[in-house]
DNA sequence: GTATTTATATGACATATATCATATTTTAAG
DNA sequence: CTTAAAATATGATATATGTCATATAAATAC
């Protein structure tokens, strides 16, 4: 049993707020999982009762719509937490959590989280302050979605892929996504995806190699997002 | 200056949790402002600084979007709180408000909540509560603009319309949206909007009456949205 | 290494939706 | 009441996007 104090989710996350006596007590009541590239961590429905802390690796977060196709409505990296958002309204999960590559994540059951939120307020603030941010990212993303075209929200998902996760040694986008992963993210066809990406790579806006992307002329992407 | 107890605002929002003494507190410290259809609460960008109450009136929550068209992107109503986000990121306000018909709110400003937030857990956890339910609703309401068609989003609208604000003794929808309103909700252009309108008064499953809708046939409107 | 499956790519076409033009109706202003 | 302005309605057309078919390339299994 590894200790809690040192890691990277206590560190980005609201669990920056809590002291020694806290992390000890946290280290003692987590469970540690590794999940495998395609594993699913919770499934829309489901009672998860608890949350997970992500030590290593991304996963999506999906939603299935009535056509039968998923969405993918966040990507969720190391140092961030998952599912606190049904553990506080005392619901199923909303969305499922799938590995997009090899992770680490722990399991904190709900009581030790509600025993925070009693005792101690920065916590509490903290976590309230994470869910505000989330649904400002949200209802963003929900004008986007209705006002922008595919091609603009292809532009804007790159540049914020490559914000997000980084770049490899070869400047190619660090996150693997399939071209199916990234149509559901735009909310479009595989096709269409495929499509947009051709005719940007065309322009000379992105490189395709293998299954690898390149963003080659940022500021132009940026002005058509 | 109107007392707290008895508002309905506190009868249905976060603030029920809060004791006598607090709601005199909250008495003293409110200011009180009636808002005309049409008029501004506040716009996104501004600093607000606290929370309104909504105790009559509906209005609209908007994003200007890149293509300079408004989004609406919620309708708050009597006894629910407006500006909680913002005040509890402490960022500007992220959506402007604009009163749909003429409107009663209070103002409470920041501090007073604050004080609240550090010495009254159960209110913390209910507004906690509520923005994890906005969260909730924003990210369906994500898949839904990217995965659904226009025709089914204003089958949904309508229903979500009648639903949340009643109808009228003929049966029409008490709320009153203009088409360009109504477009801007469910996301697509005005014209569009009229004319699927139309398709649906052609097909029996609404009427329209000059401005009024009245939903004629709901099963059907459910089935296809 | 070959076979099989899966992902990517592209063409042809259908459909949904936006845009522009214009008419009609309703609301507001004088 | 009359006129002007705004909202609603509808047609014609352009464009974006989805769907289906098929080809090629890459990944995985045997």
């Amino acid at each position: 049993m590894s200790k809690c104090e040192q890691c990277i989710v206590r560190e980005f996350s609201s669990l920056k707020a809590l002291n020694k006596e806290e992390l000890v007590k946290l280290a003692e009541c987590k469970t540690s999982r590794l999940v495998k590239k395609g594993e699913v961590i919770f499934e829309e429905g489901e009672n998860v009762n608890g949350i997970f802390c992500v030590k290593d690796g991304v996963c999506k977060l999906t939603k299935l719509s009535q056509n039968g196709k998923d969405h993918i409505v966040k990507l969720v990296t190391k140092g961030e937490l998952l599912g606190q958002r049904s553990m506080i309204s005392e619901e199923p999960v909303n969305l499922s959590a799938v590995a997009l590559e090899d992770m680490q994540v722990c399991f904190i059951p709900k009581s030790e989280i509600m025993g925070f939120f009693d005792k101690n307020n920065q916590f509490s603030m903290n976590v309230m302050r994470t869910i505000c941010g989330d649904l400002k990212e949200s209802d963003d993303h929900v004008v986007n979605m209705a006002q922008k075209t595919v091609k603009q929200r292809l532009a804007e998902t790159l540049i914020y892929l490559q914000d997000t996760f980084g770049k490899n040694e070869d400047d190619s986008l660090k996150i693997q996504l399939t071209r199916d992963e990234l149509a559901s993210m735009i909310g479009t066809a595989t096709e269409s995806c495929i499509r947009l990406l051709s005719d940007f790579n065309k322009l000379g806006l992105i490189e395709l190699k293998a299954k690898k992307i390149t963003l080659k002329n940022i500021p132009q992407l940026k002005k058509m997002a």
